[in-house]
DNA sequence: TAGTGGTCTAGACCACTGA
DNA sequence: CAGTGGTCTAGACCACTAT
């Protein structure tokens, strides 16, 4: 029986993974202090302490100062989903990437979109509706609105040639930002411009942003039907 | 002018964020060495690694060794979402939480069940359907497969005091996870328990656990119309 | 080969919190 | 009050990689 030796915080982290599901810790049982542990793998506390901290920030261990570090007894899994822009989405599907402005105009929002945003009072803004294609087939839509008072150089960018989704990214920096998914029947805006027909079923991600300055965009980007999200949970 | 001290690692991020925001250092741009910040913040290298590496995982910057550390072009943000037992997630709400087993069955799981699963050849498995109400109303519908090769101690649990969801999660552990969300037309079996009409837009949550013997369970929630996923975005 | 990040260590002090 | 995790430091060595 050879095991294998245990001097980097991610064999620790692989040592103390094995004992959880070997049930050698159990649910709700409190696991040996760092010090205690660093003493048995032979290694520095400071070795243990990344390796359970990062076993916490994932949700499979609980610690506390004085009581203790105890395996969770509900571990809530944190499931990573990357966003990024959906040019790349595309490109990384290995698929040409196409991209078309719908329109591009100046208006104020819905309330909902106000909400989302979290402003008052509505205000004027920049809006922009693009698709996004695969091969030229449409992929996703871009509903869209930008922020005149934070980001007035929007006003003057024509969007044609680069889509809102990649000229904000490289340009407005932002501090905060919300995500939030949903479905939903296929609006009539949708229904066109995904070439779908009625009661499609739709997946969208929405997403705000701030700066400090106040809100910068809102958008909602919706998926052709059967698209999926996927995940790489951690641990 | 009073500048916040940095002498911790959360203010070390801090700052770097802040000058990435204010554009001191530019998208694409290459920034100073650990060494070289450690002696500027007047603070330890292990400090400033910490502070940078973090932002390298959350998709800020991007690290190379011998060639340093550059602000991301195009960042890939990682929403998190947090899996957690339904239960939890409609107490957490402030509702109260009802469960009810729908029925609980041996049979051969759809092909795309056994493809979710990763099994070559399709086996007999336990078949789990049950509601999750949140004071009383459908809030959720759980469709579940679970192998009664890597579970078999599954046959005899009943499901109708406590769900298959906190049953699997306190005695089954499980090595690996995958994640996907959907949107869908509710089906008649959603139709039904849901109480919603044909047509209606339905979220799901696709989920797969595996252990070092084999699968261990697959499972759709299917949410109320107007259900979203909401995330956490770091930094 | 040399520069950069990645990690380990021992020791120290602090912050929180249960008894 | 005392036990535990949280963090900082200085110094060291290693691993990777651009040149």
């Amino acid at each position: 029986m050879t095991t294998p030796a245990i001097n980097s915080w991610q064999s620790v982290q692989d040592e103390v993974l094995r004992r959880i599901h070997n049930r050698i810790w159990k649910p709700g049982a409190q696991i040996p202090n760092e010090t205690d542990l660093a003493k048995e793998f032979n290694c520095g506390r400071t070795t243990v302490n990344r390796a359970l901290r990062e076993l916490a920030e994932s949700g499979i261990l609980e610690r506390k100062r004085k009581s203790g570090t105890r395996v969770a007894l509900h571990p809530v899994s944190r499931a990573v989903i990357a966003v990024q822009i959906v040019r790349r989405e595309i490109e990384d599907r290995g698929a040409n990437y196409g991209y078309a402005l719908i329109d591009k105009t100046v208006d104020t929002p819905p309330h909902a979109v106000t909400f989302a945003m979290e402003l008052a009072q509505a205000e004027d803004m920049l809006h922009v509706r693009a698709v996004h294609l695969a091969d030229g087939v449409p992929y996703a839509l871009e509903y869209r609105w930008i922020s005149l008072r934070t980001v007035p150089q929007a006003r003057d960018f024509d969007f044609v040639r680069q889509s809102a989704n990649e000229w904000l990214l490289e340009n407005v920096p932002y501090n905060r930002a919300t995500l939030s998914i949903l479905a939903t029947p296929a609006s009539p805006f949708e229904q066109e411009y995904l070439a779908v027909p009625e009661q499609t079923s739709i997946l969208h991600v929405e997403r705000a942003t701030w700066q400090e300055t106040g809100p910068v965009t809102f958008v909602t980007i919706s998926y052709q039907p059967g698209h999926r999200i996927i995940s790489s949970t951690t641990s």
